[in-house]
DNA sequence: CGCTTTGTTCAAAATAACTTGAACAAATGC
DNA sequence: GCATTTGTTCAAGTTATTTTGAACAAAGCG
């Protein structure tokens, strides 16, 4: 027996023509900046959601693994960018995305760029000291350059971080009016 | 017969420990931003070397295929993260990095993401048309509200392109004293 | 020209990343 | 407590990406 068009049989209400589109820009949007695709898929499902979806409906209506949902989850709850509501009435969770790109940056910045930056540092180090054991004067002071030049530029990147939280908080260092029509993206 | 430490069987001179160890930083950061290992190889050695280096040092010094080799260059001069320097008495060509973070962001956001948002404009287009076929006027206006929040994000990250340009070409919007000591990173 | 050197292309092999699903834990209701 | 519902973990399977190397083009040299 096929399944209908709009697939009433499971309560798992059928995803619409834009959601399916809506959905397939934050696949290719995460997979942009290395993220794996269903981590896209749960995250742009909530977005479209005109309510909160539970960890069976994400399951069904996009028909991926509860692995899968389970393992998202996790990932974007972390990053900040769902939030749990926990209801009254249900036993389960429901999951809200969370609007602002500020906040999804910030979370986003915060777990997967500053640990890098930091061991970074580190290795900086590291390799100051075996620069040390570098016999030619020639060689070592030429290395030592280099290893200045990656000190400028970790700290440019780091600098450049608030800059660019300030920049997504909706302060216009260009004075021109943000949004334009209704959108509730908060900052 | 055993290869010496040294190795100058090939004249492929060995890495030196610092060598593979900023290489070894290099491989990481790249993986971070979606590049093959063999890109931040080839970058990564050039950047140590004190002299250009030629196809067949890359290949021979890394270990890596001539093939890895032929497209990690492709990628790397394509973004102008290496140029190539025409030497009159020799036949092959001879790389060099670029040194400047400015302009290796700029080729790396050119290439990699500014494609990706005007594209993604477009699908905003499209899934805006698709929306008017929502028969449910509540969700209808649900669905445009949402539309909205992504063109909000658009134009934010739109304009933090050229604030990032700015903050990385050394202007101190927070002024304090850049580079420490000598470094042969220009802007 | 023909030969050699230099570099590119691309299909197949190797590797890495993601997804699945079954076994497991945690929590609620009866 | 016991059964059921809800969600997590992780080894194995699947898919996607990267690397390899052999065949191919391009250009300088004698």
């Amino acid at each position: 027996m096929a399944a209908s068009r709009t697939d009433h049989t499971k309560s798992s209400a059928a995803l619409s023509p834009w959601e399916t589109s809506t959905i397939e820009l934050f696949t290719r949007t995460v997979n942009l900046i290395g993220l794996p695709r269903s981590v896209g898929e749960i995250y742009g499902l909530l977005f479209c959601a005109s309510t909160p979806q539970t960890f069976d409906m994400l399951s069904e209506r996009l028909g991926i693994s509860r692995g899968s949902v389970s393992q998202g989850l996790k990932f974007l709850r972390q990053l900040g960018a769902v939030k749990v509501q926990y209801v009254a009435g249900s036993r389960k969770d429901q999951y809200v995305p969370e609007l602002s790109i500020k906040t999804l940056v910030q979370g986003f910045i915060r777990d997967q760029f500053t640990p890098h930056l930091e061991s970074g540092a580190e290795r900086l180090d590291a390799i100051e000291a075996l620069i040390e054991s570098e016999s030619d004067p020639a060689l070592r002071a030429h290395a030592t350059q280099r290893i200045n030049t990656l000190r400028t530029w970790q700290g440019r990147v780091q600098k450049l971080m608030p800059i660019m939280m300030a920049a997504l908080g909706g302060i216009n260092f260009l004075n021109q009016s943000s949004s334009s029509k209704s959108d509730d993206a908060v900052i």
